[in-house]
DNA sequence: AAACCGGATGTTATATCATAACATTACCGC
DNA sequence: GCGGTAATGTTATGATATAACATCCGGTTT
């Protein structure tokens, strides 16, 4: 009996996994995500959130300008920074700070903090979900009379793929 | 009995506290850290760790340069940002990605992450030293067979001097 | 002291990331 | 179709960061 099931989010797949599929999900459950809150995923902003899912590492705006400027479609920075602004405003995407890049959010929808482990060898940075994490941020926070707001956390080191060999490095090098 | 003890850490001090001592504690303990391992702390260098423990909100190059240059130094871009890399190697200062800034590193020499609170309200950054979160991202990361390298933590939110009636607010609206 | 060496700084130019401001177009309810 | 609002186009500029090469300075050798 064939595979019928939701693509389980799983960090760090391998090189050959089937990724249409991982983009054709990300957009369809944006296009439900807006439609639901009468959000308009236009045409620009679903090519934008496409080029955004092209890889599961983060991607800078001007890169995305570049691949959108390939197309034949007219844009300057501020079309890519709008479309981002609105992806970012509804969840669909979260920004690296550490990268200066965006990359898809697998579970949009779903109430979360972004915590990401991003890789120095194939820089896909996976999103986990672990509530010890925000738990003990919230924790240390509280100690201090803090309130939270926002959080920011960005892992980076080497994931189970870059680490046989530091493969990463000899391409590198 | 006057108080000759090591200036204690507190997070989010009050706004009147001494901190003329913040700074000169910083030196002397970068000038100390610098001898032990043979590193020059040169003139530029101290002037400009001075000029980023002017205050416990992160301060970006740009704002640096300025300064140095009204102190009537000659300063480019480079001249900040070699000595931010000397500090930053040094763990004399720290990096904080969401604002593109640094910030003093009340603890220098003795190892740590750096972890932040930062609040949106006076800009303070403090540093927390909690095991639970380097842990709770240790145990997290490790689930998925990732190997941490560096941890970019950053909280932002509101302190405990600015939660009262939000009166930062008031003040930039 | 002169020659030398390497690290630090000066200087110019440019790469990279992001937004302000205003014009034009597209969508949607009426 | 009309009018209002949201979206996009367009031009310019602001903000952050680094490359590349010249010069200086401190210490060492001779």
């Amino acid at each position: 009996m064939p595979d019928t099931t939701t693509h389980a989010y799983a960090p760090f797949e391998a090189a050959d996994h089937d990724h249409d599929r991982c983009i054709a999900e990300a957009v369809a459950a944006a296009a439900e995500l807006c439609e639901r809150r009468g959000a308009r995923l236009t045409d620009l902003r679903r090519r934008i959130l496409e080029l955004v899912w092209r890889s599961h590492a983060p991607r800078g705006a001007y890169s995305i300008l570049a691949t959108l400027q390939q197309q034949g479609r007219s844009a300057a920075p501020p079309t890519v920074y709008r479309a981002l602004d609105f992806l970012l405003a509804h969840g669909l995407i979260h920004r690296i700070e550490s990268l200066n890049a965006v990359v898809g959010c697998p579970t949009p929808g779903k109430p979360h903090t972004g915590h990401f482990l991003i890789c120095t060898g194939c820089g896909i940075a996976a999103e986990v979900d672990d509530q010890r994490i925000g738990d003990a941020v919230e924790a240390s926070a509280g100690k201090v009379g803090f309130r939270v707001e926002r959080q920011t956390i960005e892992v980076a080191g080497r994931c189970p793929n870059c680490q046989d060999g530091e493969a990463a490095e000899r391409h590198a090098g």
